[in-house]
Parts: structure tokens; C-alpha cells; sequence
DNA sequence: AGGACGATTGTTAGCGTTCACAGCAACGTT
DNA sequence: AACGTTGCTGTGAACGCTAACAATCGTCCT
């Protein structure tokens, strides 16, 4: 506050010009280039303390090749999943030094990605993290604009990009595996929109795994993420004494359930059972509390940043690589019990 | 697909060169200069298409003034609030043509937003927007590197940058008569973490509206935004026979609430009634469904880019203007009702 | 001792745009 | 006929930085 602070902030050469030196060394310095005496550096610090010098990352991006800028396709970014998975690659770029450019699409479909692609290009970022798992997801990366480098999360199988996911599947038999361990004869199922590759994983995990297990594979019943197609689930089932056990795509929808039976006096754990999927902070004071599987959502977004950064220092063979999964976990709460009827 | 795209994206010299102009021209028909005759704007244009050029924006903000990206400093992308008016946010700068980039702060306090904001200001963001709260915002504001535009959003009764708000205090009076006109003698209230505007605004005007109906003011109940702080105000709540109403601070609050009631064999809303705030999409589903008050955080988001549109335009007196508050609503469900007892 | 070499620094040229200032017609004015 | 005006277009110089190369110096090797 002593000095007037001047109405243009520092640039390049007005550090140099304090330090005694080039515009170029100050580059250096600030690049980390190792052939600079350390006396020099020292100056060209201080100089840099002095002007509060920032660098201008336009500038920087124009002249230099990479732009320490990502950008971060995503979706629905108030459902938990999308929100947990784009805060924990947002922390994980600046942890890493970079910033962080978003484009949240409107609807789930091709050219909705091809456009968001596009914005990112136009800023130059230098690389783009996609948490758009919609089905038709492969197809519309295929049209990325002049090979930016790419990581999808969230994928279920895709294969054309590096990818990294919570193991979905593996998520699945956990809820459905602890539910028949509980003496439920079959498991029913209330299934996310389709056009999600987790819905679909979900599904067909919910499928095989009582394929597997000898048990009679029930109709599974329609919804999106909404706590309000969970609640209509529930009034479809709370009607149906077979059902002891029900298995939700996620935890809104298990709440809607929850609501459904608690209003049709279905008692829950002790006529059904219900087991949702996220483990949302509300799971845990839900009435009862709910039975679900966890996800490790900052885990996602550090592993993926980390695939994003190797991708930028070398851009290799993208094909075929196994795609790395994040495990799930069982979360276990008062919302499953026993058969008891 | 028929022609094999360049490695190298098209620049505008490409565009002048093949539609036989300068490349200024190019540029003054990219940005809708008036003085270029028809004719060559077509040409222009058929060449633009033809090379899928796309302006390169680092560029356009190094040699321009302005840069057609927006920045966005928010705090928990987690919870509802601040996630849902992020979007908002998004979505309004993505419809006046400007890119995001967001900054999500760690924790709030003074350094982070200074960091934040000149995190941005490195990126030459044209202006700001904050989603961030919290009590000391104001001094952080102030130190605003080289005065980009800023725009306050969520904020309180702030005063030092345009802000724009959610009427928290219309709201929790809404909350607060909508129980005191059901006959209860009195409101108790779990207020948010003391360091969120928000928060502070509810419990005053909570306790303002008591007054002025002549209500007895009980002691407030402490709690950050966490479900887990309404089941332990529930907790202590549940054995106190004189408690017939209770106004949480928000809505995931009001969920732990409603699973300690339940727990203690407190009926909702036949001992107590309860009143959430915010709306979120699962209070309709919660048992048994939450009164709550809406806020339509889209508005805000809406409202507040245009706000700072203008100010990137004619950025003058900031001083005392009228802080625009948009309205909430009461949403009433079965959590409330009559006093019984 | 002559020259090659590594370390350190400076110089020049872009990166892809916009801005400021000319040009240069075709037109009307005095 | 000489001179402003207006409408359109081109030229050159920024913007703030990095990349590539040149320059300088002291040191090491044969």
C-alpha cells in the first residue's frame, strides 16, 4: 500500500529491465531451464517479488506448445457422481498446476460433445477430461478435433480412449452377492436411464450375478436417477409380497423407494431389504439408514488426471490398454437385514 | 472425410488466403465489423466453413482487449447450493459465448480467494464470478488484482461489489411465520456453519421474526450444512417435550433431523413440525416429504452473468447499488402441520 | 598455445489475433 | 477542377511470451 501500485501489472521485460537482464533469462528462471548462475536467478527473483510479477498464460500458451489449461467436459454436474468426479479433477489439476476450463452439456448426444470439444480446442487447453458416460460417448471422441489428448471417466467398456472407471460391475455383485448372503432368494432391480454406460453395467451386473448364483432373474424395473422414479418403483413393488429385497441404481432412487415403502407400511429391513449405490452423505441418515456402495470419486479424478498428464508427455500407443478401475466398497447400514418371511 | 485434414488446424492468414483478402478482413467479418461489403463476407465465410477454421481465443486475448472466458471461484461444488448456481452460472456464459474456467477453493479464508482470483487473473479472464459466501469474502474482494470485473454471488448484505442474492431473509421469515400461523408458540432453529453469509442471514431473520410476532426466542442449535449435524440437533431435540417446531438451515440438515426424530419415535409432523431450506430435489421424497423453501438458483445464475456483462462493458459506479434478491418460496409437504399438543 | 567445449546470456523471430493507421476507389461539393 | 466525404480494404505494429540460434566467456585437452 506505500507504493501507488501502477494501473498496468508487470510483464516480462519490466522484470528483466529491474534484474539487469534479458527478457529470455527471466524466461528461463521462470521455466525452471537449468543454465542459469544462481546469482542471476536470485536476482530475477526477487525482481519477480518486487513487481508481483505473474506471467500471462495467454502469452505463454500462444508462444509455447502446451497451455496449462485442461478442460473438463461434463454433465448433469448437481447429481453427486459427475459433481464428486469434477471436483476431484479439478483439485487434482491444480494440484498439479493447472487450471481448469468446464463445459457442461445441456443434453446427453453426439454433437453436444463434438461442440463442447470444439469450445475447449478454441482455447487451446491441453488436454480435456470427459465425464460424459453416455452410451453413445466412443462414437462422438472419435471426431476429437486435431488429436487433443483425452481421458474419459467414468466409461463403462469403451476401448477407443484411455479411460478410467469405478469398477462398476464389481460394485454391483458386492450389492447384490450381500443381499442373497442374506437369505433373499432373488434380488430386484430398479435400473438408471440407459443412456448412462453405469446404468447399463449396473444392470448387467445385477443380471449375471444372479445368473451365477442359480437365483431366478426377475424383471427389472425402469428409472432414471431421480429419487422420484425410485418412489415410483416402490409403489409398483410395495404391492408384491414376493419382493424381500431390492437393489437400486443409486441412492436418490433408493430414497424414493425408502419413501414408497414407508408409505405403504412396507417395514424395511424386516419385510424388504434395500441396497443403493454412491453412498451420498445422506445415505447414512436416510430412515433406515441405507445399505450402499461407496465410491471413491476423489480417487477417480486423481487417477484420471494423473493418465491425462502421462498422455501429455507421451503420447503413445492409446490402444488397448487395460482400463484401470477404481474398487468399490460395501457399505453396510441398517436398511438390509435377513429374510424374515 | 474426403479430403485428408490437415495436421496443422487452420489459421486465419489460411482463411485470407484462400478467400483472396487480407487477413484483417477475415477478422472483421469474424467479428461482425460493419464495413465489409456483402459480397466478401460470403467468401469469407464459404472459406471459414471449408477449412473448419475456428479463431484460436489465445490470440483474440493477448492482441484484444477482452477474453471471451469468464472465471468462476466457488467453494464446495458438493453441496446443492453452490452446484446448482455453478451451472447456472455455466450455462448463462455459455449462452452469451464465453468460456468457463472455475477455481474451487480448499477452504475458505482470505488467501484462498486472493489465490483464486489471481490464479484467474493469470488466465486473462474478462471478468469473475464468486460463489463463495463466506463471511470475510468482502476483505478478500478487495484486493482484487488490477480490478477485474467482479461479480458477488450467494452473498449477504455484502456492499463493497455488486452482488446478487437469494433473499435468505425473505425466505427464512417465510419458514418461520409458515410455523408460527400453524399454531406453534414457538420455532427452534439448527443454523449453518458461521462463517457462510447464508447462514447468518437465516438465523437473524429467524430470530427477527419470532420478535416480531412476539415469540420467545429458544436457543439456536449449531450445525455446518451436514446431515449429520440435524441428527445430532434431533438427538437433543427428541427428548424435549416442549419442542413442537423446528427450521433447519437447509434441507440436508432437515434429513438427519427427520431420521433422529424417527429413531426416538418422534412423529413428524404430529409432535413436530419440520422446515428444511433449498428444495433440493430429494426433499419431496424424504419421510415424510419436507416443507422447505425453494430458490431458484438458475435465476441467480442467469442474473448474475448479466450483471456482469454489463459491467464489462460500462464498469462504473460499483458503489451503492441495490443488491438485486431474488425471491424464494415456500414449498409446503407433510413435514409440517397444526400443532396437536 | 590453439582450438573445442560447456556454461551462461543475449538477439531475433515467431505464435495468431486485433488495433491504428493508412490507401484507394467512387461520390458529391464548392 | 480541386477538394472533402464515405465505404471498403490492406499494411504494419503491437500483445507477452517461448524457441532457436548466436555470442561471449572461461576452461580443458592435446
Amino acid at each position: 500500500m506505500d507504493q501507488p501500485s501502477p494501473p498496468r501489472p508487470a510483464v516480462m521485460i519490466d522484470v528483466a529491465r529491474l534484474a539487469g537482464v534479458s527478457h529470455q533469462t527471466v524466461s528461463r528462471v521462470l521455466n525452471g531451464h537449468p543454465s542459469v548462475r544462481t546469482e542471476t536467478r536470485e536476482r530475477v527473483l526477487t525482481a519477480v517479488r518486487q513487481l508481483n510479477y505473474r506471467p500471462n498464460a495467454l502469452a505463454r500458451g500462444l508462444a509455447g506448445r502446451r497451455s496449462r489449461v485442461l478442460g473438463v467436459v461434463s454433465f448433469d454436474t448437481i447429481l453427486y457422481g459427475p459433481a464428486a468426479t469434477l471436483l476431484g479433477v479439478e483439485r487434482a489439476a491444480r494440484a498439479a498446476g493447472y487450471g481448469v476450463s468446464i463445459v457442461t452439456l445441456e443434453q446427453l448426444d453426439h454433437d453436444g460433445v463434438g461442440d463442447a470439444l470444439s469450445a475447449l480446442a478454441e482455447q487451446s487447453v491441453a488436454g480435456v477430461v470427459i465425464i460424459a458416460p453416455f452410451t453413445n460417448a466412443a462414437a462422438a471422441l472419435r471426431s476429437l478435433p486435431t488429436g487433443i489428448p483425452a481421458v474419459v471417466v467414468e466409461a463403462g467398456t469403451s476401448g477407443a480412449l484411455p479411460a478410467i472407471s469405478v469398477d462398476q460391475v464389481a460394485g454391483a455383485r458386492l450389492a447384490v452377492r450381500h443381499l442373497l448372503e442374506l437369505g433373499h432368494e432373488t434380488v430386484r432391480h430398479v435400473r438408471g436411464p440407459q443412456n448412462w454406460l453405469e446404468a447399463r453395467d449396473r444392470e448387467s451386473a445385477w443380471r449375471s450375478t444372479l445368473e451365477e448364483a442359480g437365483a431366478a432373474v426377475p424383471p427389472v424395473i425402469d428409472g432414471d436417477w431421480s429419487a422420484r422414479s425410485g418412489y415410483e418403483a416402490g409403489l409398483r413393488l410395495a404391492g408384491d409380497p414376493r419382493v424381500t429385497a431390492v437393489f437400486c441404481a443409486n441412492d436418490q432412487q433408493a430414497l424414493g423407494l425408502l419413501r414408497a415403502f414407508h408409505e405403504r407400511g412396507v417395514r424395511v429391513p424386516d419385510d424388504v431389504s434395500v441396497v443403493g449405490f454412491d453412498d451420498i452423505p445422506e445415505a447414512e441418515f436416510m430412515s433406515p439408514p441405507l445399505t450402499t456402495i461407496r465410491q471413491d470419486f476423489d480417487e477417480v479424478g486423481r487417477r484420471c488426471l494423473a493418465m491425462l498428464l502421462d498422455l501429455l508427455d507421451a503420447p503413445p500407443d492409446l490402444a488397448g490398454e487395460a482400463i484401470p478401475r477404481v474398487s468399490p466398497a460395501l457399505v453396510s447400514r441398517a436398511s438390509t437385514g435377513p429374510i424374515t418371511r
